[in-house]
Parts: structure tokens; sequence; C-alpha cells
DNA sequence: GGGATCTACAACCATATGGTTGTAGATAAC
DNA sequence: GTTATCTACAACCATATGGTTGTAGATCCC
């Protein structure tokens, strides 16, 4: 997931798509590189479940999965809870011990 | 930054190192890969902000950097934001069009 | 001083990545 | 029916990635 995310141009689909519905050919046109090469990135995007095809007619629609943005959020939050819990730990030490940190 | 966080050793690594300082051995001692291959990825990582590294006689103590992980956090969180907009454009269509979306 | 440890960095390798072009199947438009 | 459009996918290429081993400079310990 964070791998998808980590190109700029998958970066910008995902932005685009979860603002409305763009087909394949449409989100090809705005970037400068081959169609070929913007539907291999809307496929990783799939793959990773950041967007989600329907298809109508002869096109595919790209939407944006917001459900899946959030579950990255929420794992960058744990990285911040467990900094949070280690500056805790350093005030218990502090607390505890007057003399802490010193010889 | 993303990059950065797109590899699992990696992830890993900054969680470590937002609970505690860690010399690079003894970030390496803990992955079943050479010294060399967890100094890569600390490199990674200290190119991307996610960690700073601060000398200590003949070691190098790694540290998670918090910051970065916040940046990450709000630009997902724009992603959300992008979404939200779209959603309220869709409710203001339906409050002022009793038919729309018909034909 | 001499040996052990920690780090840095280069060289190398297999595979993944991001791009290309080309071909082919469905669907829409005329 | 024929042509144009949209999509899918394969083949290919250059470069990046994640791993290895090896060498060398600092620093610590005896």
């Amino acid at each position: 997931m964070f791998h998808a995310l980590a190109d700029g141009t998958r970066r910008d689909i995902v932005l685009r798509t979860l603002d409305g519905e763009y087909s394949v050919s449409a989100l090809a046109r705005r970037y400068p590189m081959s169609f070929a090469a913007v539907q291999k990135h809307v496929a990783v995007l799939e793959a990773a479940g950041l967007v989600t095809k329907q298809r109508k007619g002869r096109e595919q629609l790209v939407r944006g999965n917001v459900d899946t943005v959030r579950r990255a959020t929420q794992l960058l939050d744990r990285f911040e809870a467990v900094w949070r819990g280690r500056i805790d730990r350093m005030g218990e030490i502090l607390a505890d011990d007057p003399n802490g940190g010193t010889r």
C-alpha cells in the first residue's frame, strides 16, 4: 500500500479519483505518458485496494477508495502512538527518580 | 518518504527507533540480513528524514523522527479532505435538484 | 601497540519498477 | 458492416531496489 503511494503519478491518480470518477483513458490524457503506463499505475493502485474499477460500457471507471487511505493513516497514527509511549516513559523516569540521568 | 515507508524492514526500523535509540549494529542484529543491508535501509530512512543519526563514540545512534511521520499523516488527511469535498458536493446536488440523477 | 567492534562505502547480482511499443478483443458510433 | 475508441496484456528496455561480500577507517578495550 505504501509502495503504491510511493509514486507521484499514482498519488495524483488517487487524489483525482477520490474527487470524482474517471475512465482509464480520461486519466491517461492528463499525464505526459502513454495510456499503457497509466493503465499499469491504475492496476497497481487496484491491487493495493486504493482504487476500484467499474465497467461501464466500453470504459472502466476508476474510483478512489477512502477506506484504504484511512488504513494507511491509522498505521501512521500507530507510529505516533509508539512515540508518545516512549515520551511518557521518559516522563515517568524523571518523576520517579529525581537523580535520573545524572551520575 | 512514502517510498521509504514502502519497505517492511524500514517501517519496523522506524517503529523501533521511535520507541528508543539503537545503534546501527544493534538494529542489524534484529533482522535476518547483513549489517550492510540494514545500514542501507537506515541511509534511505535518513535521506527521507524519517530517522536521524547521532554519533556517540564509535557507534551511530538512530532515532525515529515523529515530525516526518506526522507530515505523511497530514498528506493522507488531505486525501480524505478531497474525498469529503466530493461527498459534500454530491449532497448539494441532491439538495438543489430534487430530480438530480434521474431522467 | 594489537585486536575487536562499529561504521562507511564500493562492487556486484537478481529482480522489480516505470516507461515504451505493438497486438488484440469489446463496445460504441456512423 | 466498418471504423474508431477503450481496454487488456505481452514483450522489451533502462534504471532502481534490496540483497550480498569485501575492504578500509575510527574508536574502544586489553
